[in-house]
DNA sequence: CGGCACCTTGAGTATCCTCAAGAGAGGTGG
DNA sequence: CCACCTCTCTTGAGGATACTCAAGGTGCCG
């Protein structure tokens, strides 16, 4: 806001962040249940009655185009929270990847209307998966494959490892799928990324940032 | 979940849904501004002190690669909010697309910690946002061009117009921009759009839906 | 050891992009 | 009021990236 110093003396304020201090998450009791790979958590349409933490393994969070084509929105890893609703239903569809342990609460025990801590807590949370949606709509939109696999393995290593190994949970066509591929493409981009020498691949779902720092500045 | 009948009937029970009753919007009081075409709001990076209210005319929100690829997230039109940031600092780039009358608010009017209700509008705000973005990477991820133009004059016109007519306040890059597409693409996409008589052009900024069901099938 | 799924690699092709030129629209000044 | 200028949009030709189709390799499980 640059452009009018004027308006800008005028109502400048410095606010503090928006939400209260102790909303760094949500707090989520109930059972805990079970997942087998490709077992479906909930299907888009259905009522979105509860809400999911994963403890161990991971989901993917899609939609499906009446012909078949698939769009992954967001891999769910342990610690994260997914599954919760604006409306009565679900909008995407969720399936575990591998053997996935979640703990399954009723949204009710999110709070209600009256409870404003909770509701800054979900605020921050749909914030910080907007942050991510603009982020992948920004891969999606404007960089080529090579960008768009570097920038997946750099965040996967982040958020599974310790940045530089990443067991990767999910498959080829998962991977395409949420990067707006084919597995093709990404095998090909993966294995030109090892003769590079920017990562070394030990079996297909194992894979280590041998450069991270070239790897990140591929990203543009 | 339809996969654990047990655990179902279990932890059974079918919640409202989260928001109250009263969170259809949210109140933005503040000053009334003035902005000309392309003249920014604020930019990435920029403390987020304010949040802004589109009066009249049309704002775009985008972030730019470091070699000048610019993808924009949303079009924000009469009527939206947009500018509310979860961190200290703007995380896009706003510019007005056409002459533009905006209510510039404090961040600080938007309530604090203990305001429930506030907090749950912004929540609700900030998942019909996610939603938006869902919709748009699916289309950047596994759309065709023509999809992807088709979809977003049937979009269009439900925002601005009435469902068949709509003033695009927005140029071809703009329009190529938001769509991951090139200012090409997105022109010779119009004219065959018009030549196969699904709309017809009155002027570049000018369009009518003469088949809009037709329309919203080529969406896939 | 065999079968099956997944992954890799290759050849050919389609879609969309790049580069380039021409047409249309809107604004300014004579 | 018209002419000109500029910016935007359209159209065309050629080319690059990623897709499709197809075959072969790898690893996992029974």
């Amino acid at each position: 806001m640059n452009v009018f110093p004027a308006l800008a003396s005028q109502i400048a304020d410095r606010a503090p962040p928006l939400a209260p201090p102790e909303s760094e998450g949500i707090r989520l009791i109930g059972v805990t249940t079970h997942m087998t790979r490709d077992q479906e958590v909930f299907g888009e349409g259905e009522p979105a009655d509860h809400v999911y933490r994963v403890v161990r393994g991971a989901v993917r969070g899609f939609r499906i185009l009446s012909d078949g084509r698939r769009q992954i929105y967001d891999f769910y890893l342990p610690g994260d929270i997914f599954g919760i609703e604006r409306g009565a239903e679900h909008r995407i569809t969720a399936e575990a990847l591998t053997d996935t342990i979640l703990v399954v609460a009723r949204r009710s025990a999110l709070g209600h209307g009256s409870d404003g801590a909770t509701a800054w807590r979900l605020w921050d949370l749909a914030m910080v998966e907007l942050h991510r949606s603009h982020d992948h709509a920004l891969s999606l939109g404007r960089r080529s494959a090579g960008e768009r696999v570097a920038d997946f393995l750099v965040d996967m290593a982040k958020r599974i490892g310790d940045g530089e190994h990443a067991e990767l949970p999910m498959s080829r066509h998962d991977i395409a799928d949420y990067l707006g591929l084919t597995i093709e493409t990404v095998s090909r981009t993966l294995t030109q990324l090892q003769i590079s020498g920017l990562i070394e691949l030990a079996g297909c779902r194992s894979i280590h940032l041998r450069r991270p720092t070239a790897l990140a500045e591929l990203c543009a």
